[in-house]
RNA sequence: GCCCCCGUAGCUCAGCAGGAUAGAGCGACGGAUUCCUAAUCCGUAGGUCACGUGUUCGAAUCACGUCGGGGGUACCA
């Protein structure tokens, strides 16, 4: 048993008792006090159900805490608090239990089969094949592989996926913009003036002489294009490795063409929801909630975005998955409202499409804010970002805020090995139980299974064990949201208890017994630090920090 | 003009399926090391939750409005 379920127990026994009122099992939920000394676990439905009741919310709660059984496992006590509240309280034997359980086995640990296979696709990054990956598409990087990740783990079939832009004229702009590095003219207009695209015409260049034994280039700029994509493309997959984030399908958006895009067109057409004006094809998109009708095919007979983005997603649907979670840009959030405008049109289920804005990234250095532009290729990218602060503090602080709110990025801060920065902090916590386990007392100590954990009931010591307790619930939390933030939370609160508990009690000491308990104590702790950090794709440290 | 995000302690932010005295980190100030890593710990100070109105028994949390900050608004993707 790695998965704790006493939450589902103490639920089902409050619906149990809620019977008989007008109560919907569904609004039974328990939740995480804020404060501590409240409790591990509280549940407010006497006061969101005292109308239905009819009674004040403090008196209902006072009949559900009398009723409530005493002998559930791994409940001690259950109060009412403030003005309505159930409180409970987990006993010191259950969490003792659940010690032994993630010692044993710390990668079930938060484990869950909630999901029941789920099918989610997680679209993320998605970016130009232009040039090299920015800080938001790092952003994107690191929150869509740790939601991939704990959706994973709490029994979700989830899959990522990366977008590949290559269908549209920007693969030609790309090529003309390359071309005319190569030929040392001016960058035609609306192209990519980036300085490392002089870099890849010089690669090209090679390659080309060195395989064709000619200087005779490609003619079509779409052509030349689309080596320079594939190029560029390698370089973004090889950063992304390197940023521990591997993508289970690079889905190139050039398969759509023509059929899918246009089946899009047809389907739209037979429903009657498009219409020709100014030599352009038009979709009724206001009619499906989007603020105006959009172009979806232009006057020089190209489509738009909406329609190999339409394409895509009927795609994903009818590869059976059963949403569709893809995080955007900022720049991106325009195309949501014509995007599932389209969706709604093309009668795809209203909860198959799940929008996720990534909100901008502000990168500080030396108290000044890194402006970036990505289409002249200034700014910060994901390779240098990683070469400066290192991959464990960028994944860390992309995943500490909100995703949908803006993010300061503080490079200095990311770089400090010190107290200031939350990810060393938590990697400490971790280091600092290696270090004990590598103690020879802790070798001397036999049998770790049998041994009695009785004895761990100091308030140090129980403080770590709800801690870890809490980790299911998180994992649960971020499920729900589709926000990963709570995992920092989490990791920082759960190494701060076991910094307290480290700096008032020895673990290895002369009393066997409690060298004993301790060391399984620890053992879990490192266990749970060890499946967080996993989780957000940060190493914990096995040598000394 | 329209759309999105944000406005909570000096700074960076949690909390927002409405509910308990509004939480944390950093910074400031004052302490702690014979012993498993002081990259640690303990304590103190610090808040009209931008403002207004409304809904509610109850609003930081919901609705509307105002002000302020950031971003986006192509017959490019």
């Amino acid at each position: 048993m790695a998965d704790s379920s006493i939450e589902k127990d103490i639920v089902s026994k409050l619906v149990e008792l809620c019977r008989g009122y007008d109560i919907e099992d569904s609004s039974v939920i328990l939740e995480i006090p804020k404060i501590r000394e409240y409790g591990e676990l509280s549940c407010n439905i006497a006061l969101t159900s005292a109308r239905a009741t009819g009674m004040k919310p403090v008196e209902f709660a006072e009949r559900l805490a009398e009723q409530f059984p005493t002998s559930i496992d791994g409940v001690e006590e259950v109060t009412v608090a403030g003005p309505g509240f159930l409180n409970f309280r987990l006993s010191p034997e259950y969490l003792q239990r659940l010690m032994k359980n993630i010692a044993a086995d710390p990668e079930h640990f938060g484990s869950s089969d909630e999901g029941q296979g789920e099918r989610w696709l997680f679209e993320f990054v998605s970016a130009n094949p232009t040039g090299p990956l920015n800080v938001v598409s790092a952003r994107a990087a690191s929150v869509g592989d740790t939601l991939v990740r704990v959706f994973k783990k709490r029994g979700y079939d989830a899959q990522s996926e990366y977008y590949v832009n290559d269908g549209g004229n920007q693969i030609r702009l790309l090529g003309a913009s390359v071309r005319a590095r190569i030929e040392n003219v001016e960058i035609p207009e609306g192209g990519y003036h980036g300085e490392y695209l002089l870099e890849y015409a010089e690669r090209f260049v090679q390659y080309w002489e060195q395989s064709h034994s000619s200087t005779n280039y490609p003619d079509d700029d779409g052509v030349l294009g689309r080596y320079i994509a594939d190029m560029i493309l390698g370089e973004q997959e090889k950063t992304l490795e390197g940023f521990k984030v591997k993508f289970d399908l690079w889905f190139r958006e050039s398969s759509l063409y023509d059929e899918a895009v246009k089946g899009v067109i047809s389907k739209l057409r037979q429903r009657n929801q498009v219409y020709s004006q100014d030599g352009a094809l038009y979709f009724k998109a206001s009619e499906f909630g989007d603020g105006e009708d959009r172009v979806i095919e232009t006057s020089k007979g190209a489509y738009t975005y909406v329609v190999p983005d339409s394409a895509y997603h009927l795609n994903k649907y009818d590869r059976g998955f059963q949403r569709a979670v893809n995080l955007l840009g900022p720049d991106h959030h325009g195309h949501i409202r014509s995007l599932t405008a389209a969706l709604r049109a093309l009668e795809m289920p209203e909860d198959f499409f799940r929008p996720i804005l990534v909100q901008q990234v502000n990168l500080k250095r030396g108290g000044e804010e890194i402006r970036m532009s990505k289409r002249a290729g200034v700014g910060i990218t994901l390779d240098e970002l990683i070469e400066e602060v290192g991959v464990d503090a960028a994944r860390y602080f992309f995943l500490m805020r909100k995703v949908s709110s803006h993010l300061d990025f503080d490079m200095d801060l990311a770089r400090k090995h010190t107290d200031e920065n939350p990810v060393y902090y938590v990697q400490y916590a971790y280091a600092r139980i290696r270090s004990i386990l590598r103690q020879p007392g802790a070798e001397k100590v036999p049998h770790l299974r049998d041994a009695d954990l009785d004895c761990l009931n100091t308030p140090e010591e129980l403080d770590l064990m709800k801690s870890m307790a809490r980790f299911p619930w998180t994992l649960a939390s971020i499920v729900r949201s589709v926000e990963p933030h709570p995992l920092t939370n989490f990791l920082t609160d759960l190494a701060r208890s076991f910094h307290v508990f480290y700096s008032r009690h020895r673990v290895i000491s002369d009393d066997v017994g409690t060298t004993s308990a301790r060391l399984v104590l620890c053992i879990a702790v490192a266990g749970v630090l060890m499946e967080g950090m996993e989780l957000m794709g940060v190493t914990a440290p096995v040598e000394p920090m």
